[in-house]
DNA sequence: TTTAAAAGAACAAACGTTTGAGCTATTTTT
DNA sequence: AAAAATAGCTCAAACGTTTGTTCTTTTAAA
């Protein structure tokens, strides 16, 4: 800014009042302090006048209130946590905070970086889909007294607070469905193998498998990504048996998936069936509307936020730890074998 | 935080130099005031040691430099800005700044209220793809010096920095290659009316038409949400006289058309012939992949955030208002009449 | 050897708020 | 009429940095 900006001593000055008082009229607290209603209107006006905008830095320096929190996913450009970001800031504006948001590109290295800017930014909670299985950066600002509510992806042995999706349920669901629709010869592919809930699905899905006696299943890929589901997918092609469905541990995976079949002129599900994690609202208008698992993006959002905040204002919640049942939305992606 | 925090005191207490010289160390300005390489050292193991964060607010108050800035798109919901957002906040946080996303929900109260609330949190500058024609709050804060990139929405009469796509190129475009395949009833959906690039769009629309000779055409709609392009489409096709292809204005208008040809059982491009602007990744996916109008996305981001850098330096670009130009990308959405 | 310059580090004020304590004038209670 | 309570407001320190200036010590030049 060129022009410096008005503050509490301008409008001192021009009130012929005290900074202290000017202060406690325009942060609220005029009623607890006695301050005149004649005196309360005298600096409202002034403010007013002057475009006054309070500095939040010299603010908080003072109370340690920075009203704010940040909130920290793996990648923005996967669209299942680009709409839970959305859904997360608009929330938290709710109450008065405002969200930086960061982008850890998943990568551990990245995300320790951008916790730092943010902590130095007097954050005061922290909302993170933490990228991988390292914790103790994490942990150490948990230790610290910072409120922080995981989100999607936890860790299951500390007790910082988590909101996600039960994912265990969600894959055994969606795997039990197609063994149920006669399918035998499943493959999965997965994300970001040490995530907590890419682990959960995997153990949903082989825990189905094994429970309906079939032994041989594939679990391949490494990443929440188009790229690995379009790879992996060309992979299962290669091979001489051709698995019948496919499961798809997201929905940016079971892009690339129908990216693989296309070029290989499949068709869904007439010669392979799909199933997949996550519901975006552009795969209702898919050539094949895909079966999917829906997270309930929407509550996992509100209960985070409301899970922060409450540790804000020091209320703890009794449990703070919840799995949210997923929805399994059939659509036609899942051909009837039997 | 329940622990206090390290600050610079502490660190100058352990290594028993002054406050200042630790700053100096630890804000990279060692060599310029030659501090020895030993007491460097000294510094920097201390604050490692004990895990020194800095305080941003307490240098920004003295500074006035809080490395942050702001965006401020109307609706995150939308994927063109989600995307947007998502690399320009990668894009500006390779120049070691953080930025602040805003989501106005395409009202201009919320935007003005967002913006009081970033400028007091010292941003340094602005990008911002603005709600409506309003524009009086932000060229108050233009005038003001605060450093402005308006992206996507613009003022054509304001000198305020903007990036975006040539709309009445793309549009005219769209519309020419409908007309060169056959098509003459077409009816347009367009987005928020009172926004440039829907007012060029509909311009580049409208003149095609009438250099072609085309004197009856639709133009209807108002907002840039899957929901109008579903009761726009809906209207459509209760006319006496269908239209045999729809320009739409956005991605999230197509889908919204989709949708309501579907339940109308009308087949594209058999029936009914779709050209749109904006490109989705998931829109290749699609029954049928949508030709479409393609903003260079990335490369808005890119030069919005140049645009933005060089204007909180101080070194203004001579030309800091630019169009690119969009390219249109065929798919099979449209069907040849002649 | 004296003087000047350079190296190395510290002082202290400032940034714009918030906040506990204190002050005066007025009103109420005794 | 004196004492106590209340209303209304101000003082001044503090928050954790940055920064222009100043101070001391060492090194180089004269």
């Amino acid at each position: 800014m060129i022009t410096r900006r008005v503050n509490l001593n301008d409008i001192a000055n021009k009130t012929r009042l005290s900074i202290t008082t000017v202060s406690r009229v325009l942060s609220g607290k005029a009623e607890q302090y006695r301050i005149s209603k004649k005196s309360q209107q005298i600096i409202r006006d002034a403010a007013e006048e002057l475009d006054y905008i309070p500095n939040h830095f010299a603010a908080n320096l003072k109370s340690g209130k920075s009203n704010s929190v940040a909130i920290i996913v793996p990648s923005l450009m996967n669209p299942f946590f680009a709409i839970l970001a959305s859904e997360l800031n608009s929330e938290i504006r709710r109450f008065n905070y405002i969200s930086i948001i960061g982008d850890s590109d998943e990568s551990c290295e990245i995300e320790k970086l951008e916790l730092q800017q943010m902590v130095s930014r007097n954050i005061e909670g922290l909302i993170i889909a933490p990228c991988g299985d390292q914790y103790e950066h994490i942990k150490k600002l948990h230790e610290l007294g910072l409120p922080i509510v995981c989100i999607d992806r936890y860790f299951e042995d500390l007790d910082i607070p988590y909101v996600s999706t039960d994912n265990y349920d969600g894959a055994y669901t969606a795997t039990k469905y197609l063994i149920e629709n006669g399918h035998s010869m499943i493959a999965c592919i997965q994300g970001v193998q040490q995530s907590t809930p890419n682990r959960l699905r995997v153990k949903g899905f082989k825990d189905a498998m094994d429970e309906s006696g079939i032994r041989t299943y594939n679990v391949v890929g490494d990443d929440f990504t188009i790229q690995n589901g379009y790879l992996e997918t060309k992979l299962l092609l290669e091979q001489k048996q051709l698995p019948t469905a496919i499961f798809s541990l997201s929905n940016t995976i079971a892009m690339g998936c129908i990216k693989a079949l296309k070029e290989k002129n499949l068709m869904i599900p007439k010669d392979i069936s799909i199933i997949t994690f996550d519901e975006h609202p552009y795969q209702d208008y898919l050539e094949i509307p895909l079966t999917c698992i829906a997270q309930p993006v929407s509550d996992i959002s509100k209960i985070a936020v409301k899970f922060l905040i409450s540790g804000i204002n020091g209320s703890d919640h009794m449990i703070n730890q919840v799995l949210l049942k997923p929805e399994m939305k059939i659509k036609n992606s899942v051909r009837r074998l039997i």
